[in-house]
DNA sequence: CCTTAGTACTACGCGATACATAGTAGCGGG
DNA sequence: CCCGCTACTATGTATCGCGTAGTACTAAGG
C-alpha cells in the first residue's frame, strides 16, 4: 500500500515511466497500465496512467491510432512523436541529474 | 529554471534529500538549504526545505537544538532520531526500487 | 545613526498531480 | 441473461514544491 510519501515520490516519475515504456515500441493503454502496475516502486493504476497519456498526447508527444482488439473493445495504440522522443531525452537527462545527486547524498557518508 | 514536470518530480524527493543530508552529521537549516540548492537536479529553496524540516521534526524524525551563530542569528541544528534513521532506511529502499524500475524501462530498449 | 549585505528563519496562496472511487462499454463463455 | 476480463473515462481529495513577501541578527561602511 502506498503511503503519503510514496505518492508524492511518484509525481513526475509517472510521466517519465510512461514515455519510456512507449519508447520501447508502440503499445496500447491497458498494456502500459499492466506493465507499469507490475514494476516495484511504481505500481501505477489506470486513474493515473490514462490521464497522463491524455496529457502527453495533448502536448503532441504521442501519436495515437485505434485498432480492434481480439479480446475486448477497441485498443488505443501509442507511439512517440519526434517531439515526444526529444522530451523523453530531456527528461531522462534530468532524471539522471536528480538520481546522481541523491546517490551522492545517500552514499556520501559523514562529512 | 524549473518547469512543471521538474517541480512534480521533486515532490517526495525533497524529504529523502533532507534526511540524507542530515544523516551525514548534525547540521543547521541554512546550511542544508545551501547544500541542497547547489545539487544538480535538486536546486532546493528555503520555502521548500524549512517546511520539510518542520514536518519531519513534527513527526519525531529529527532532534533539534539551538546554538548561537558567530555570523548571524541563532542557528537551529538538526540530527536524526532513531525513528528518523529507520525512516530514512525505508525511504532509501523505496527509492532504490523506483530508480531500479526506471532504469529497466529507460535501458530496456525495444521489447 | 542609517544602510547594505549576508546569515537564518517564517508564512502563505497557487497550481499540479497521484490516488481511490465509480463508473461505461466490448467480448466470450456459461 | 450474468459474469469475468479487457479497455477506457471521469471526478473529487489531499498533498506539497514554488514563488513571493516578509522578520530578525550581525558586521561593515558611510
Amino acid at each position: 500500500m502506498k503511503g503519503r510519501w510514496e505518492t508524492q515520490l511518484r509525481k513526475g516519475v509517472v510521466e517519465l515511466a510512461v514515455l519510456a515504456a512507449i519508447a520501447r515500441g508502440e503499445t496500447y493503454g491497458y498494456r502500459i497500465v499492466e506493465e507499469l502496475r507490475a514494476l516495484p516502486g511504481l505500481e501505477l493504476t489506470e486513474s493515473t496512467v490514462y490521464p497522463v497519456l491524455t496529457r502527453l498526447a495533448g502536448e503532441g508527444l504521442l501519436a495515437i491510432r485505434a485498432e480492434d482488439s481480439p479480446t475486448g473493445p477497441t485498443r488505443r495504440y501509442y507511439r512517440l512523436t519526434a517531439d515526444g522522443t526529444r522530451r523523453l531525452q530531456g527528461m531522462a537527462a534530468e532524471w539522471t541529474r536528480v538520481t546522481g545527486s541523491l546517490k551522492g547524498l545517500l552514499e556520501g557518508g559523514p562529512q
